[in-house]
DNA sequence: CTTGCATTCAAACGTTTGTTTGAAGCCTAC
DNA sequence: GTAGGCTTCAAACAAACGTTTGAATGCAAG
């Protein structure tokens, strides 16, 4: 191959993809907002002052759009989320790590995500909590696909950090952990339904996981149930309500 | 006004509402399966064998409908949420009733609607998690009147079971517990998406919430966040990983 | 200049949406 | 029987939806 006097272009390459940015920034913007049904591909491009057919040439279809949306921040979050881990492990050397750093690695790169200054940040986490209790299938797929390592990851950890709790509890306080955490993340009015809270720090999202945390590390560490003697407890209240 | 004969009509009252029940069970389960937005409304006049303008003439429009649908379960069981916490109240005599017992009043009405072999039961609670998380504002606005007494009244009641727990504090634990239970009811193939737990009871509520009960309560009663400390340790790996 | 490729654009595609309409049906009460 | 109020029905409404099309446009290489 001859060597081209490859002259660097004068030109920047102008704007690669710059309207495909432009989609992505409005459609997490607006998705966020309303949801996926309730956004339509004509708000979404009208506010990327893009044409309608952007979407269909440069993604595909609505689905993969939205897709495209979700991936843009949620694998750098997971991976995040991972390589932290992995950090704190080879720092803890052969000792087991403890469950609140392993906790820790789980939280703050969502933190660091709802901090981005950049567009999207903290709205992309209402928009990724409501992801999750979305229906419909291939949104469903989507996520379940993207969470699968990383969630096994943890799980080990946590396995690790606490061998007396038996691996189907650990799986249910897992469950519970991402519940509570995307429930808190996604909270739009959500947080004014629970009580008034001071308006000033309400955004402030740092102190919202300082709290999530302590709340989750004893939910994690919390005694075995005792399935037998709650259960009769529990019976004898809807005894009495029925 | 004269003493009218008036015979009980052998003819029982026919159909009083029947076809707006059916369209309320139509709507219940159709709305559990593709959500508020994703659900027409002749999918649901079909599904229940009613005629399009059913809706209308019934409901007024489809949110209200929608309403409708969630009224029916919901309300019920606030108000069972509350009485069965009156009655633990007065059952405690003067002394503070227990955390436990608290989250019991909270957590038990939940489990009996789920429990209930009525059409709806575990399906409905899957759409009021997926509710919970909608940002139609109409939804939103729907639900904060729904539980403000409810949660006003059990947060006075967990006040008292934790003197030292700050108010605040209070206010953004109950609002994890709401969002680890919503969560974890609205779980569709989310339990999938965590762990593949043991396919046998997986649908049984009840353990469900004998694990949630546990979890939620030690995290209630967690020490309060040492937030200096946590926050020096957590930017410590913070700065590590910028 | 011309060719070719990637992108943008206006316009239209065929469905599907929630809602409305006015007539038909049914049962009760007089 | 006949009037009158609910309820049901088929049909149509305008609007909005996601997607497709084919021509125009801009830019780089031959």
């Amino acid at each position: 191959m001859p060597a081209k006097a490859r002259i660097i272009p004068l030109k920047p390459p102008r704007d690669p993809a710059a309207t495909k940015i432009r989609v992505l920034d409005a459609a997490e913007a607006l998705f966020m907002e309303h949801g996926y049904e309730a956004t339509s591909l004509r708000a979404i491009t009208a506010a990327a002052e893009a044409n309608l057919a952007a979407v269909n040439y440069h993604f595909g279809s609505k689905e993969e759009l939205f897709q495209a949306v979700l991936t843009r921040r949620l694998d750098p979050m997971n991976q995040a989320r991972v390589e932290l881990l992995t950090r704190l492990e080879a720092g803890a050397g052969s000792r087991p790590l403890s469950c609140e750093r392993i906790l820790m690695a789980l939280l703050i790169p969502a933190l660091k995500l709802a901090r981005d200054p950049e567009r999207g940040g903290k709205d992309f986490l209402r928009l990724l909590g409501r992801a999750y209790a979305d229906p419909a299938p291939f949104i469903r797929r989507f996520l379940s696909e993207q969470y699968a390592v990383m969630i096994a990851r943890f799980k080990a950890a946590f396995a690790r950090a606490l061998p007396k709790l038996p691996r189907k509890e650990l799986s249910w306080r897992l469950h519970f952990i991402m519940g509570a955490l995307s429930y808190t993340l996604a909270g739009t009015d959500a947080l004014k339904l629970i009580a008034e809270l001071n308006p000033h720090e309400s955004t402030n999202d740092e102190i919202l996981l300082r709290r999530l945390a302590p709340f989750l590390l004893a939910g994690l560490e919390a005694p075995l149930p005792d399935l037998s003697a709650v259960t009769r407890d529990l019976d004898g209240e809807l005894g009495r309500t029925a």
